[in-house]
DNA sequence: TCTTCCATGTAACTCGTTACATGATTTG
DNA sequence: CAAATCATGTAACGAGTTACATGGAAGA
């Protein structure tokens, strides 16, 4: 097994519900994407190689209203093997925050740019609180029904935490930035 | 120029001072390792195109003692460069964190292999977090003669709220999980 | 002397994105 | 009827990591 971290999520996402490619693209994009993130060009040859050897199933479906579609299956090799990659140690994850980089060479900036960068953080991270917390209510009505609602729910929190954390940054920055960034604020009065 | 942001780390570098393709990779580990990273492997070459299309010029320097360095400076049109990018928005991060990843899908794992992975997480967290702020220590004290400090602190300030906020977010995961996860706390103890 | 650090670079590879191609079906 | 969505896939490219190769100088 490759260590391509693709077939593992696909294997997970597999753990819920049989899912074609299709699905499980909607998946990562609807269910998982404040934390993680696949495009199609990924999933299809990941779900072909997890086929050929052996942990899932494919099976080709008329689907409901005649359309084509292949829906996969996790078999027992595959769940053994996300069992195995969940007990080893998770790989830190590699910062890139074009954000951050530019807030850090902004003195090079024309401080309007650094005002607008500072503001697209803001209304990002503004509404992805609200989409997270709409989840999160979603998440705790399951808590007693659904085994995996838990640990999606942990996770999540941490999307919450991170979205009102960035919040408060972005204004602390505009406190640190104040004495620079004055003359831009005054050149919009302007 | 490419859309490689490589070349624009450098080209901010550079802004600090003439660094030589080492200074560089040593400035991206000890000082922006939190919000970016870089590879020797990227670095070299992204210099060398750099100087081809003029952003920068190369000095052959014997080095203070003896040895052979390729010391490159900032010139104007890679002044120009940096500015530019610093004004178009900043790309989205795209998350990739493995750890969630493996939260997310929890219950398929050992129940100690979930405690493992939340300890892991908090210790690196905290060690971050004394660094960043023994880090932070330093740019206050240097606020009122390095014009670029009010811009870096700005940055650090997100680090220290980040780590702190995943360490926060580790007690909170150990009560949410509490239920789930008691069995192992419990086979630690036999 | 041996190890570590300084210093530069290349090659092979993996990872991941984007764009494209195709075509059916559903909805406005 | 047109546009959006469902659905699968490939090709080309670009980004980025890792391992390797090389060699000098400093320090233990």
């Amino acid at each position: 097994m490759r260590k391509s971290r693709t077939e593992y999520v696909i294997l997970g996402a597999l753990t819920l519900r049989p899912m074609s490619g299709y699905d499980i693209a909607h998946f990562v994009r609807d269910t998982v994407s404040h934390f993680w993130s696949e495009s199609f060009g990924q999933i299809y040859p990941a779900l072909r190689h997890l086929e050929e050897t052996g942990r899932v199933s494919a099976r080709r479906k008329a689907g409901a209203r005649g359309r084509e579609r292949t829906v996969y299956t996790l078999l027992r090799p595959g769940r053994e093997a996300l069992r195995e990659w969940l007990a080893r140690p998770a790989a830190p994850p590699v910062p890139r925050y074009e954000h951050s980089l530019k807030l850090f060479f902004g003195r090079h900036a024309q401080p309007e740019a650094m005002t607008r960068l500072i503001a697209q953080v803001r209304e990002d991270h503004a509404r992805r609180l609200n989409h997270y917390r709409a989840m999160e209510r979603d998440l705790r009505a399951r808590l007693d029904t659904d085994p995996d609602a838990r640990f999606q729910l942990a996770v999540l929190r941490g999307g919450v935490r991170y979205a009102g954390m960035v919040l408060e940054w972005t204004r602390e920055v505009e406190e640190i930035l104040d004495p620079v960034l004055e003359a831009s604020r005054e050149g919009d009065a302007a």
